[in-house]
DNA sequence: TTAGCTGCAAATACTTTGCACTGGG
DNA sequence: CCCAGTGCAAAGTATTTGCAGCTAA
């Protein structure tokens, strides 16, 4: 599906700075912050329509918002595949990785509990040292 | 280990608000955030101490950070168990669990790797609806 | 005694809100 | 045409920094 439509079909008006952003977060591997995301745009794009587009895509399950340790909230696209991420403490790299085992997790730690009725969600991420920096 | 004792093990002074701090966060059952911190404590102790002594007890180890979805960092005494949190999407009821898999994925994850050396840490919690915001 | 801590004030950083104008459909 | 979306300004929060005075050791 192309952006355009993309975007209409979450019930949004396709504007250029909508479009720009979806095509920015297709190019970009790993998720950003809204500074990266500022700078990755046109200069005349304000700050203040980055951080409401991207409550709008969250809200609409556009963009995914990724929260890792002591940082700033980081954005994804959706679509991408379900995934984690490991992070180099030293120099902030980020990988993904794909892992299935929590889903069985999240039935063990349910059957167990006395007071959850269901799981919707999961926060899963590894942090680590990457070779570059391990030299 | 007495609270004081623990204090000056970490290498700190022990001061009425840092022997404050740590026996509140004793009785604590979930990790709290700076606000639920500030109002457990003395009216008279300002919220910078309170900044200042949580950054100070993270890095000596005494005290854990942990990030939540969206919210602001929460913290609790680093000497409970190694456990995980599933917290109720409604409500925001928190509950603790073990599992002892995420060993073994980052381990996976770490064989598969073209990039990292080392895994160092995780964060794995769970999202979910608890009993009485079900009904 | 004296360096580590604390409280208060102020600076900085981040995010949200209000509002008039613009442009997408 | 008209309302969702934008930019700019300003307000609201969260967090950090500077510094003078206090206190644990």
């Amino acid at each position: 599906m192309d952006v355009l439509t993309r975007i209409r079909a979450a019930g949004f008006r396709a504007t250029k700075q909508r479009i720009e952003l979806v095509r920015f977060l297709e190019k970009t591997e790993h998720p950003l912050d809204i500074q990266d995301i500022v700078k990755g745009l046109s200069r005349s794009t304000d700050m203040v329509t980055v951080y409401r587009m991207l409550a709008a895509f969250k809200r609409a399950d556009l963009v995914r918002e990724v929260n890792l340790r002591g940082e700033h909230p980081r954005y994804e696209l959706a679509d991408e595949s379900d995934h984690h991420h490991i992070v180099c403490t030293d120099c902030g790299r980020i990988e993904d990785f794909t892992d299935e085992t929590h889903e069985r997790i999240g039935k063990q730690v349910l059957a167990r509990s006395k007071s959850f009725e269901a799981i919707t969600g999961h926060s899963f991420d590894l942090y680590g040292v990457c070779k570059p920096c391990a030299k």
